[in-house]
RNA sequence: GCCCAGAUGGCGGAAUUGGUAGACGCGAUGGACUCAAAAUCCAUUGAUGGCAACAUCAUGAGAGUUCGAUUCUCUCUCUGGGCACCA
C-alpha cells in the first residue's frame, strides 16, 4: 500500500487543476449561473493567518458542489490593495506603496494556492490597477453627474435637471457659471462640501472618530501615538447616499442576509417617521422642530436649539442674555470632541435664552426656549420641543434646570399634526458619506478646478487618471494631500484628494464578470447573465461599510441602467472568527498567528480544509486548536487507506480477467453492496447535500466520518474472509466525490487511479488522464434505498424513557400500544396503574400516561 | 442605557416543525498488535449510587405552558456583537 503522501498529492493535482484550467469560467450564456464571491482581502504585508481561509474555504466548497452539479460557476477572487495600511507600509519600510502591494499580492497568492481554491485567477481583479480604478473613476463621474429625481424616485443625469431648470427658472440662464455650479453642488449625488474632521496637528493627519479615545482627563487623543485631536473644517467630497436611505432601509427585506447584519443596517440607516411642527416666537423668528411624538404636543414645557443650529445667531442677539448665551455655545463646541455628529455622553448642559418665548401651536402656551448640548444639529431640524413627562433626555434637563413637567392627555398625533399645520416627515440617521482622503495611496478624483474655482469632470478618454509618482508620502501636516506638494498635479488644476477605501470595493463583483473589458466597466451580455451574486461569503465587520456603500452604488447603477438587478448580493453568509488558543484574536502583537503554510505542510491543505469546516458551525467564533487537527488528518489518511484496498482488489479482479474490457472496467464485475453499506452511503450522500447547500459543513464532514468508518470495518470483515469487497469501486467513487469539495487533492487522486486503472490493458497503457473528478456530476441518492421500513422507537412512560423496542414503520398506532403494553420491562411500570393517555410519535416514540 | 445573538461533558460541538440529550471529533483510561516505539484497531469515558440489572440527577439560574422542553413564554446572571443623547 502507498503511504499517504499529501504534500506530493497536492503539488500534483494543483498543477494538473492548472494546466487544465478546471476552474476557468467561461460565459456560457446558455447555461444556468451560479456566482459565489468572497469579500476579496486588503493584502497587509503580514500574510493571511489560519482565520482568513475560512470563509474562502465554505464558498470554495459551495463553488465546487454547484459546478459538479451542472452550473456555470463564477468564483474570483481579487484584492483591494488601496488605502492607508499600504500607505502606512510604505512609509515605513521606504518603498513605493505600489511595489509593496505588488510583493504582497505575491505572497497572498502564493498561500491561496497552497490550500486548493478553484479560483479562475484569469479573472483577478487589483483595484490598484489604472485598468481597474479607470472604471471606479468613470463610476465616480456617472455620480457626479447626476442628482436623485424625487418624483420618479431615483437618479437621474444631472442635464435632466439642467433642462429643467432652464424652462421653469427663467433666471438660470443668466447666472454665472460658478453660481450654476453652486446650486447644481446642492444636488449632485457626487458632491463638494466642507465637514469638521478630527485633526492631529502631531500625526498630520485625519482621524476617523474610532481612531480617538479619551486620555484620562478625559480629552479626546489619537489611538495611535495619544496625540490629541482637534476640530477643523475641511474641504471634502461628499456622496449623497442619505437620497438612498428609505431604499436601502427598505430593500433590507428582501434580502436573505442573517438578520444581524440586516438589524445592524437599519439601525444604522436609523428611519423614523415624525412630524415638522412650527413654533412662532415672541421675535420674528419661527423654531421648526422634528418630532416622532406629535401626541405629546401639549406637553411641551420648552423648547431647546442645539449650540450648533443654523439660526442660533439670530436668537443670541435678541435675547437679554446675549453675552452670557454666547459663551455657552462657545463652550459648548469646545466640549464636543468628536464633532456634533458623537458628542460625549456627558452631563447635559443648557442656557435658557432669556427673554424670547416659544408658543405652543397646539394650545398657545408660551413656553421657554433653551439652548442645550443634548440636541444634534445635525438630525431633523437641530431643535426639539421638550415633553419631560414622556422623554427621559428632556426630564432629566427639566430636573437639573428646575423646569416644570406637566402631564397632559396624549391627542392623536396625525390630526394635531394636520391641525397645528405640521408636515409629515421622515428622518435618517445615517449621513453622507464622505469620500475623500487627504491621502496619496488612493484613486485620484477625476476632476479639474481652474483658478476660478469652476470644476470640470475629466472626459471619459482622459482615463484613467493615473496617480502620480511622488517622492514621499507621508502626510503633508497641512493636512492636504500629498498629492497637493505635485507641481504637475496641480499646474493642471486636478482635485489633490483621493478616494477613500470604499470605492473600488463597491463594485469589484461586477468587473469580475468581464475583468478585461477596455470598453465598458463590464460588457451588458455579461451584466445580464451573470447578473448577481448568489452566494457572498464574508465577515460581519463590513455591516455599515462595504455592504452598504456597495447596496448604494449599486442601486444608483440600477437607476442609470447600467446593471439588470437593484441589489447586488442575494445571498450573505458570515463566516465567524477563529481565535487563537489563548482566546484572544490572531494578531502579531500577541503572537498568538498561525499560518495556514505551516499547516499545509505539517498536515496538508485537505486536512486544513477539513478541519476548519468541522471545527464547529461556519458562522460562529472558534478557538483554533492545533491539537485537534489531527482528527481531520486521521479522517484523510482513512479515506486514503480505503482507496488503496479498493484499488488493490480492483487489480486482483481485473488480473483474473482473460479479456477486460476497457470500457466495462473492473469494478462492474464486483458484487453489489452490501445492503446496509448502501443504504448508509445514499443516506450519506443527501445529508451532504442538503448540509453544503445550508452551509452546515461540520455535519456533512461527521456524517462522511461516519460512512467511512463504516466502510472500513466492512472492508477488513469481508477481505479477511473472502477476499472480496461489499462497496464496489463505482459506490466508493460516489464517496470520493461528496468529499471532493472539502478535500479536492485526495478525492482527486484517488479518483484518477480508480479511473485510469480500468484502462490499462497489460502492457498496452492507455493515456492516463481522465477528466477531473471536480467536473464530474454531483452524485444522487435514491429515495427509496433512504427509508427504514425497521426502525428503534423508545417507550416512555410519564415522559421517562422506559424501554426500546424495534417496530416496522408503518405499524398502525393501536398495535403498536398492544405491543407496548405486552412488553416485559414495560409491564413492570403499568401494573396496577391504569392509563390515561397514549401517545404515538410516528417512528419516534411511544409516551404512556399512567396514573 | 438601548438593540441583537448566544450559554449543552475535561474540550470543540450534535440533536428535522417540542419527541430517546451528548452524534462526530479531540483528550483521557484500559487492552490487542510490536523486541520496542509510532501508526492502526477494540473497549470505556456527563454526574451520583450499585457487583450488576438498574435507578436518580443533569442542556447558565429560577419559574411557567405541555403527555413530553436544549427547543416555546416570562424573570434574572454571564459572554460576544452593534448603536451610543437621533427627539
Amino acid at each position: 500500500m502507498k503511504e499517504y503522501n499529501h504534500n506530493k498529492i497536492e503539488k500534483k493535482w494543483q498543477k494538473f487543476w492548472d494546466s487544465e484550467e478546471t476552474y476557468k469560467t467561461e460565459n456560457k450564456f446558455k447555461k444556468k449561473k451560479y456566482y459565489v464571491l468572497d469579500m476579496f482581502p486588503y493584502p497587509s504585508g503580514a500574510g493571511l493567518h489560519v482565520g482568513h481561509p475560512r470563509g474562502y474555504i465554505g464558498s470554495d466548497i459551495l463553488a465546487r458542489i454547484r459546478r459538479m452539479q451542472g452550473f456555470n460557476v463564477l468564483h474570483p477572487m481579487g484584492y483591494d490593495a488601496f488605502g492607508l495600511p499600504a500607505e502606512q507600509y510604505a512609509i515605513e519600510h521606504n518603498i513605493h506603496p505600489r511595489k509593496a502591494v505588488e510583493k504582497n499580492i505575491k505572497t497572498f497568492r502564493g498561500q491561496f494556492d497552497k490550500i486548493g481554491f478553484s479560483f479562475d485567477w484569469s479573472r483577478q481583479v487589483n483595484t490598484t490597477d489604472p485598468e481597474y480604478y479607470k472604471w471606479t473613476q468613470w463610476i465616480f463621474l456617472q455620480i457626479y453627474n447626476s442628482y436623485y429625481d424625487l418624483e420618479q424616485n431615483k437618479a437621474r443625469p444631472i442635464s435632466e435637471l439642467i433642462n429643467k431648470l432652464e424652462k421653469t427658472h427663467r433666471g438660470w440662464k443668466e447666472l454665472s457659471e460658478i453660481e450654476k455650479e453652486k446650486i447644481l453642488m446642492e444636488y449632485r449625488l457626487a458632491f463638494e462640501g466642507f465637514s469638521e474632521v478630527n485633526w492631529c496637528p502631531k500625526l498630520g493627519t485625519v482621524l476617523a472618530n474610532d481612531e480617538i479615545v479619551d486620555d484620562k482627563d478625559g480629552n479626546p487623543v489619537s489611538e495611535r501615538g495619544g496625540y490629541p485631536v482637534e476640530k477643523k473644517s475641511m474641504r471634502q467630497w461628499f456622496m449623497r447616499i442619505t437620497a438612498y436611505a428609505d431604499r436601502l432601509a427598505s430593500d433590507l427585506e428582501g434580502l436573505n442576509w442573517p438578520q444581524h447584519i440586516k438589524e445592524i443596517q437599519k439601525n444604522w440607516i436609523g428611519v423614523s417617521h415624525g412630524s415638522e411642527i412650527e413654533f412662532k416666537t415672541s421675535i420674528d423668528r419661527n423654531i421648526k422642530v422634528f418630532t416622532t411624538r406629535a401626541d405629546t404636543l401639549f406637553g411641551v414645557t420648552y423648547v431647546v436649539l442645539s449650540p450648533e443650529h443654523t439660526n442660533i445667531g439670530e436668537f443670541i442677539v435678541q435675547s437679554s442674555n446675549m453675552a452670557e448665551a454666547s459663551k455657552y455655545i462657545r463652550e459648548a463646541k469646545e466640549k464636543s470632541s468628536k464633532g456634533d455628529l458623537t458628542r460625549d455622553d456627558k452631563e447635559k448642559t443648557g442656557i435658557e435664552l432669556k427673554g424670547i418665548k416659544a408658543i405652543n401651536p397646539a394650545n398657545g402656551e408660551e413656553v421657554p426656549v433653551w439652548i442645550g448640548d443634548y440636541v444634534l444639529a445635525s438630525y431633523g431640524t437641530g431643535a426639539v420641543m421638550a415633553v419631560p413627562q414622556h422623554d427621559e433626555r428632556d426630564r432629566e434637563f427639566s430636573l437639573k434646570y428646575n423646569l416644570p413637567i406637566i402631564d397632559r392627555p396624549l391627542v392623536d398625533a396625525k390630526e394635531i399634526t394636520k391641525k397645528v399645520g405640521g408636515k409629515f416627515v421622515t428622518k435618517y440617521k445615517m449621513r453622507d458619506a464622505i469620500f475623500a482622503r487627504q491621502r496619496y495611496w488612493g484613486e485620484p478624483i477625476p476632476l479639474r478646478h481652474d483658478k476660478n474655482g469652476l470644476i470640470t469632470p475629466l472626459k471619459e478618454k482622459e482615463l484613467p487618471l493615473k496617480l502620480p509618482n511622488v517622492t514621499g508620502y507621508e502626510p503633508t501636516g497641512t493636512g492636504e494631500s500629498p498629492l497637493a506638494s505635485v507641481k504637475a498635479w496641480v499646474k493642471e488644476g486636478y482635485e489633490t484628494n483621493t478616494m477613500p477605501g470604499w470605492a473600488g470595493s463597491s463594485w469589484y463583483f461586477l468587473r469580475y464578470m468581464d475583468p478585461k473589458n477596455k470598453k465598458n466597466f463590464a460588457d451588458k451580455k455579461n451584466l445580464e447573465y451573470w447578473k448577481d451574486v448568489d452566494l457572498y461569503v464574508g465577515g460581519q465587520e463590513h455591516a455599515t461599510g462595504h455592504l452598504l456603500y456597495s447596496r448604494f452604488w449599486h442601486k444608483f447603477l440600477f437607476d442609470m441602467g447600467y446593471v439588470p438587478t437593484s441589489e447586488p448580493f442575494k445571498n450573505l453568509k458570515n463566516q465567524g472568527l477563529i481565535m487563537a488558543n489563548d482566546g484572544r484574536k490572531m494578531s502579531k502583537r500577541w503572537g498568538n498567528v498561525i499560518n495556514p503554510d505551516e499547516i499545509v505542510k505539517t498536515y496538508g491543505a485537505d486536512t486544513l480544509r477539513v478541519y476548519e469546516m468541522f471545527m464547529g458551525p461556519f458562522d460562529e467564533t472558534v478557538a483554533w486548536s492545533t491539537e485537534s487537527i489531527i482528527g481531520s488528518r486521521r479522517f484523510i489518511e482513512k479515506v486514503w487507506r480505503i482507496g488503496e484496498k479498493v484499488l488493490e482488489n480492483q487489480k486482483n479482479v481485473s488480473l483474473s480477467l482473460t479479456l477486460p474490457r476497457v470500457r466495462v472496467g473492473a469494478h462492474t464485475l464486483q458484487k453489489p453492496s452490501s445492503d446496509s453499506l448502501l443504504k448508509l452511503l445514499h443516506k450519506t450522500i443527501k445529508k451532504v447535500t442538503e448540509d453544503i447547500e445550508a452551509m452546515r459543513f461540520n455535519t456533512a464532514i461527521s456524517a462522511m466520518m461516519i460512512l467511512a468508518s463504516e466502510i472500513e470495518k466492512e472492508q477488513g470483515r469481508t477481505l479477511d474472509l473472502q477476499k472480496d469487497p461489499t462497496l464496489s469501486s463505482e459506490d466508493y467513487k460516489k464517496f470520493l466525490q461528496i468529499l471532493a469539495p472539502f478535500a479536492p487533492h485526495v478525492a482527486e487522486d484517488l479518483w484518477q487511479n480508480l479511473n485510469s486503472q480500468g484502462r490499462t490493458l497489460g502492457s498496452l497503457k492507455v493515456r492516463p488522464f481522465h477528466s477531473s473528478i471536480h467536473l464530474s456530476k454531483w452524485p444522487e441518492w435514491d429515495e427509496k434505498l433512504i427509508i427504514d421500513e425497521e426502525v428503534k422507537i423508545a417507550v416512555q412512560i410519564n415522559g421517562k424513557v422506559r424501554a426500546e423496542i424495534e417496530i416496522s414503520i408503518d405499524m398502525k398506532d393501536t398495535d403498536v400500544f398492544t405491543l407496548v403494553e405486552n412488553n416485559e420491562s414495560i409491564k413492570k411500570w403499568i401494573d396496577g396503574h391504569t392509563i390515561i393517555k397514549k401517545i404515538y410519535v410516528k417512528g419516534r416514540l411511544v409516551n404512556l400516561v399512567i396514573s
